[in-house]
RNA sequence: GCUCCCGUAGCUCAGAGGAUAGAGCGACCGCCUCCUAAGCGGUAGGUCAUUGGUUCGAGUCCAAUCGGGAGCACCA
């Protein structure tokens, strides 16, 4: 459980100042603290009790009131831990009752049920505040540097929804911290010269028997005939999957591929930047179409070729924090002891780092990478400008070769970093955590945070409409894993035109008198919204099984519904006379009194209202829990209560001056929250549905 | 063998030790002259895997058991 406390100190971490510039408390947890404090103190006084965490919750309906607080257990609880006295929670809450004096927005305190304490606000005076405040506050204090890893697909095929999922899970999450006050930096890294480039360079060389200019005049060719280069790597590391299978004397040329790409300086090595740094103009492409961007590419090749490896080693081992083993089945190899993990007679807990035969392992370089992430290195890259978005944002790209003239930004030097990943690498990277720790030790694991999500797979149906045959073992199965070796999988960019074509023949059905341009734009926003959500809406240790029914709905629980709920609070707006709004909030805080009476009264418009007040806490809980879909379950909840407020309440017909402004206030404040509840995911609002 | 994750409605999933366990889909019944159908309302559907324990209070915490998944490389 979230307590307020908890929260409080996580929001003076986000550097969240609780000062308003206006001198009455009225954001939600403004409230809730000033609550809090004033309870923990009459504990204190009254009870003798030093209350450390006091959760505030919502009532479970509106009715019982807009706070609720079991603190009364919690202080007969301690009563009797301290003393074995048994006191009634009951009466405990009624002394707390009388003793609160509360603060302008509390109106009226109840105890209920068992001992709750239940708290009533001034309903007039907070939408008089909220009528044309901000929903998220606004960070004040210097900013905290934070890096999010995310995306790092392998450079050598098209991505495929999984890789989405990483890269969905990972934006949204730089969003939040964003939102939080967090400086944040974006990086997803190249594995450049990895054994999966390896593969693919094999298919053009021994495959196809291709030279670099025969891959360029590939690359072109494709081009014009409108289609991509990552797609067509797709099908060709698949092909050398499989050939692979039958062919021992394939295999082999993966090693000396290998080593040349390593090496450097000669063809085979050309080949594998080319079809490497394609794959990524590729990626950043797909990427681009669902509102997805990043800062920096840092490359496997970088940290290999400016000595990033050895100069992590030389630190670690003038720490004394790694060993080299002179017998036993690891002699000669450099390994990471890490005793806390149980060994066993195949298994040994240590994680090597350096193989017998000099080589590094993957965990080494990585644990180079996040020293470097840390600012803990004492080396930097070289960078030069990658690509341009179209509003000018650069993203930049490590390089060897020293860096170009002009201003390049600081990168790296954050003081945590998160990085998503599959969460079958949990092992590797606890690893990378541990050594940090063990090489920091002022630096410790909090640093160093594996943003962990359980894979998408197929369902056996979506496997089946791949054109794949599925075996009777595999039908049995709840999901069928993809697999790129196989060619298993659903392209990121094929959902995405699947989605858009079907958006757009729902947009024209629906718009006869928009164009045909017009109606993809919407089209597109609406594709962008359905498959982010659908991503988003599993928390991240769930199991997506994908399947093309439940990805291609636009109704019910789908980002498609909330995008909608926007442009209908968005279309009353565009009925109303210009200044409507501005009339309806001077009247909101004008007639206060005659606000509180309706408000009182309209219980179905005071709990939507409320749910809106709640977008601070929401994110803040979402960023603590590192839990995306908490803020996702938030968008589609407010988004349900809108649709019945809308459904139930007639705005422009509404003839009581007081009761319009109320209604078109509450309207306003729920589309700006799901516009930036929406825009915190990613998701853009369309101009019309 | 060891470690981690999961088991909640027919299906897919939410559920922060607190009040009567929720949503979407599917099923059934209603609602388009509207800022209103990508929508709204209603009905049916639950031994929260099992058994113990902690607690004023357990779907939630602990232990054991059963069932499912993942990981435990000189792969990445």
């Amino acid at each position: 459980m979230l307590t307020f406390l908890s929260l409080l100190q996580s929001c003076s971490l986000f550097g969240i100042s609780y000062e308003s510039s206006r001198s009455e408390i009225m954001r939600i947890l403004e409230i809730e603290k000033a609550v809090s404090d004033e309870i923990r103190k009459l504990a204190e006084e009254k009870f003798g009790i030093r209350l450390e965490k006091i959760s505030c919750e919502a009532p479970p309906r509106i009715e019982l009131g807009d706070l609720a607080l079991p603190v009364a257990f919690e202080i007969a609880k301690q009563i009797k831990q301290k003393t074995g006295e048994k006191k009634n929670p009951r009466d405990i809450a009624e002394t707390l009752k009388s003793s609160l004096s509360g603060n302008s927005v509390v109106e009226r305190i109840e105890t209920a049920g068992a001992g709750y304490l239940n708290i009533f606000y001034n309903r007039a005076e907070i939408l008089a505040y909220f009528a044309d405040a901000p929903l998220l506050s606004e960070a004040t204090k210097p900013h905290q540097k934070v890096c999010v890893e995310h995306t790092s697909v392998n450079p050598n095929k098209a991505a495929h929804i999984g890789h989405v999922r990483n890269a969905v899970l990972g934006d949204t999450f730089a969003r939040l911290l964003k939102a939080v006050g967090k400086r944040v930096e974006v990086q997803n890294y190249i594995d450049n010269t990895g054994v999966q480039v390896a593969d693919t360079v094999v298919g053009f060389v021994y495959l196809e028997k291709m030279n670099l200019q025969s891959i360029i005049h590939l690359d072109e060719s494709l081009a014009k005939e409108g289609k991509s280069f990552d797609y067509y790597c797709w099908d060709l590391y698949s092909k050398v999957g499989k050939a692979y299978e039958s062919d021992e004397n394939l295999k082999e040329k993966r090693q000396i591929v290998l080593h040349l790409i390593e090496r450097g300086g000669n063809e085979v090595a050309e080949i594998a930047d080319y079809v490497a740094m394609r794959n990524v103009q590729c990626l950043l492409e797909t990427m681009e179409k669902i509102n997805i961007r990043y800062d920096l590419l840092p490359r496997e090749s970088e940290i290999l070729h400016l000595g990033f490896w050895q100069k992590a080693f030389e630190e670690m081992k003038s720490r004394g924090v790694i060993r080299y083993e002179t017998e036993g089945k690891r002699a000669g190899c450099w390994v990471m002891p890490l005793d806390s993990h149980e060994g066993t007679e195949e298994h040994d807990a240590d994680k090597i780092l350096v193989r017998s035969n000099g080589t590094v392992t993957y965990t080494g370089k990585d644990i180079a990478y996040q020293m470097w992430k840390l600012g803990l290195l004492g080396l930097d890259f070289n960078y030069r400008v990658f690509h341009t978005y179209a509003d000018g944002k650069k993203v930049w790209v490590t390089s060897t070769s020293s860096s170009e003239n002009g201003v390049i930004p600081e990168f790296g030097k954050s003081e945590i970093v998160y990085n998503v990943i599959d969460s079958r690498q949990s092992y590797p990277q606890e690893v990378v955590k541990r050594s940090i720790a063990a090489i920091f030790p002022e630096k410790g694991e909090q640093s160093s945070i594996h943003l962990a999500y359980e894979m998408v797979a197929l369902s056996s149906a979506a496997a089946e409409e791949l054109g794949f045959q599925i075996s009777e073992e595999d039908r049995k199965k709840p999901f069928i894993e993809m697999s790129g070796r196989k060619g298993l999988g659903v392209k990121a960019n094929d959902l995405i035109n699947l989605l858009e074509s079907k958006a757009l023949v729902e947009v024209e059905k629906r718009h006869a008198d928009i164009s045909k341009a017009e109606c993809l734009k919407i089209a597109r926003k609406i594709a962008v919204g359905a498959l982010r959500y659908l991503l988003l809406k599993y928390t991240r240790n769930t199991i997506v099984v994908f399947d093309f029914k439940e990805a291609l709905s636009f109704e019910g629980e789908t980002g498609v519904f909330c995008q909608y709920s926007a442009v209908r609070a968005n279309a009353i707006f565009k009925k109303l006379a210009k200044d409507e709004l501005k009339t309806a909030i001077e009247i909101v805080k004008a007639n206060r009194p005659e606000v509180n009476e309706i408000l009182k009264t309209e219980n179905e418009i005071w709990s939507l209202l409320m749910q809106a007040f709640r977008l601070e806490e929401i994110v803040h809980n979402s960023v603590n829990n590192r839990e995306p879909a908490i803020l996702a379950k938030y968008c589609f909840n407010l988004a349900k209560t809108f649709n019945l407020f809308y459904h139930n309440h007639r705005i422009i017909t509404e003839s009581n001056q007081i009761r319009r402004a109320v209604l078109i206030v509450t309207a306003d404040i729920v589309r700006r929250t799901l516009t930036s509840s929406l825009d915190l995911m990613g998701i853009p609002v369309p101009e019309r549905m």
